[in-house]
DNA sequence: CTGTTAGCGCATTCAC
DNA sequence: GTGAATGCGCTAACAG
């Protein structure tokens, strides 16, 4: 015995019809009405047209949430990421948002921000929404807060970490091998004679870290040593894409005074690249002749700066769908991978 | 009398407690639980704090859809967007997204993408979700299909319109006066001398036509007169940002083949204006000296490109910023604005 | 101060 | 073939 839903907008009150408003006009019970919304069979085909007559002419629409109560399933998702401006974490979201709209389900997309607090917080939040299934993105999702915080609220559900890893056995990790990408990188450069390769690193991020790591092991395997000073940490700690460029300039103005022999400038992230680069050619220095720049992300900066931008590809785009498609392997019982690695490719432009 | 809510992952079977698995272990009732889970009065302290204990110690987590099922109220809001790749539209859901979720609501995030059937299919979505409003981004929302779906589907609850307008009286809009804009951009060029000014049109969305008509009006208020060739139409309709640049290349080839004595060019967006760029440079055309060019939407990407690029500034994100405020005034019970006028601003740089 | 009852909208037994 | 009853997790109105 229910009537309508009722719900208010600036005072006047809005209705939505239910099962039992179609099940009142067509004379049957709500679960008739429910099996025919579902297509379930043994339904007279007189008294499944009529009802489905009557759910177009009244405009009805299942309240998913109410059906999920009783089906324990939501069909939602989240997503998490640091920050959605961040121009490779939007075409990870676009990605994972596309693929799992097409399986039915929607994603609720929290922008986190860099601190562990606030990424428990959102994660306290996906619980709430009882989310079935959630994937993070970047590498600073990898901290033992979130850890503790997955194993405590998310402990039910699979969880993917895109470009990074927790040992926990409900989640699932895309990784990217950042660490040889950025080798590749310093090869390629010594491999053109360059001799005294310096670093612009990012916020440490595990991520960031890693390439740091891979310039240092690439350095070693060129036969190059690694000047500590030549090592240069960007200033500030801003997620905003658009403070990135200032400090690579920053970074970069540091780097030509301490460094004058410098011939080649890895950057953490096009961005920074980009600020670097601008830096070099306003103090005259020629790009790539007297000093080669390479970025990460291949991003749309590195097109369109000039001179154009080599970067190392690290797929973010990539990572995510596979992503997207393990959590619905595991969503739908298919059995998939708990790592699966990617490898980066080197974009070779006018930088270099 | 309840049990533990079950739920499957692979197989294995996982709970989430209820106030009910509390209520039993306090040995109170279970509105005695939910009355001290929402803070409300007339609870001794004694058993307040017993169950304020339980309730941590269980991890318990409430159910918000539950809870939004009886009070008539999920706490979800919806965006939808074209493309959230676009980068000014990245921005626009950032702003939003930050906004709303301080407030208590979630947001349900869909690039629909240019189809108007697409469009109206997400709309739907967000009905079954019961979102309390909804913002939709973009110019080309404002069209016939979508405001009969809106009509239909999300009448009972305020939808915004960023960039747009549709006579609804559930409808609010937050409108940029972009015509005014281009017209202060052509009176800018005009006032250097320039008289051949041609105009990069992107596709016909209705942002896009008030710009062009800006242009006419601003030509003809300069006592200028429009050449309809100097008006290219870049090709294709992908809404994706890697392709623009190209389309604007192809547009700027065919102005060089068609309008050899032109002086400006205003684009209907950033990137088509850093394709145009690129082509004039690679032609050998002195910039700006001989061609000044003009984006919209000021990107980080005019920032990046050489030279620098004189934009637009169409305040996106600020009128995403005032969508939700206005969204957040309608539902909760403040008197607001049915339209808001934004004005735009000319951001000079090198490329003019 | 607290328990009982009812119902939000829906799907799923079990009867008939 | 179809209906009545039950419960998903939660809040609110009414008792006591």
């Amino acid at each position: 015995m229910q009537g309508k839903a009722s719900c208010r907008l600036h005072g006047k009150v809005v209705c939505k019809t239910t099962i039992y408003d179609i099940a009142k006009q067509a004379g049957v019970s709500a679960s008739t009405v429910s099996r025919v919304i579902n297509g379930k069979p043994g339904i007279k085909e007189s008294t499944r047209q009529k009802i489905k007559k009557l759910l177009e002419e009244n405009d009805y629409t299942p309240n998913v949430a109410a059906r999920g109560l009783v089906m324990q399933s939501t069909r939602f998702i989240g997503i998490l990421i640091e920050d959605i401006r961040v121009s490779h974490h939007t075409d990870s979201v676009y990605v994972i948002e596309q693929e799992m709209t097409d399986c039915g389900y929607a994603c609720i997309t929290f922008s986190t921000g860099p601190r562990d607090e606030q990424k428990v917080k959102y994660i306290e939040l996906l619980e709430q929404r009882r989310v079935e299934g959630a994937i993070l993105v970047g590498s600073m999702f990898a901290t033992e807060a979130v850890r503790q915080s997955i194993e405590k609220h998310l402990s039910g559900i699979p969880v993917v970490l895109v470009n990074g890893a927790l040992e926990l056995p409900n989640v699932y990790s895309i990784l990217i091998d950042e660490e040889r990408g950025t080798q590749d990188g310093v090869a390629y450069l010594a491999g053109q004679g360059r001799k005294h390769l310096a670093y612009i690193m990012d916020v440490a991020t595990p991520s960031n870290q890693r390439k740091l790591q891979g310039f240092r092991l690439g350095m070693m395997q060129c036969g190059l040593t690694v000047e500590e000073s030549y090592i240069i940490q960007a200033p500030g700690e801003d997620t905003n894409p658009s403070g990135a460029i200032g400090r690579g300039r920053v970074a970069a103005g540091q780097l030509l005074a301490k460094c004058p022999d410098v011939d080649a400038v890895l950057c953490a992230t096009d961005l920074l690249a980009v600020g670097c680069l601008q830096v070099l050619l306003e103090n005259g220095v020629a790009v790539p002749r007297q000093v080669a720049v390479m970025g990460v992300d291949n991003t749309l900066y590195g097109q369109i700066c000039t001179p154009t931008l080599s970067t190392m590809d690290n797929k973010l785009a990539e990572s995510s769908l596979n992503a997207a498609h393990v959590l619905l392997d595991v969503l739908e019982g298919r059995s998939t991978s708990h790592k699966i690695m990617l490898l980066t490719d080197l974009i070779l432009r006018q930088s270099t």
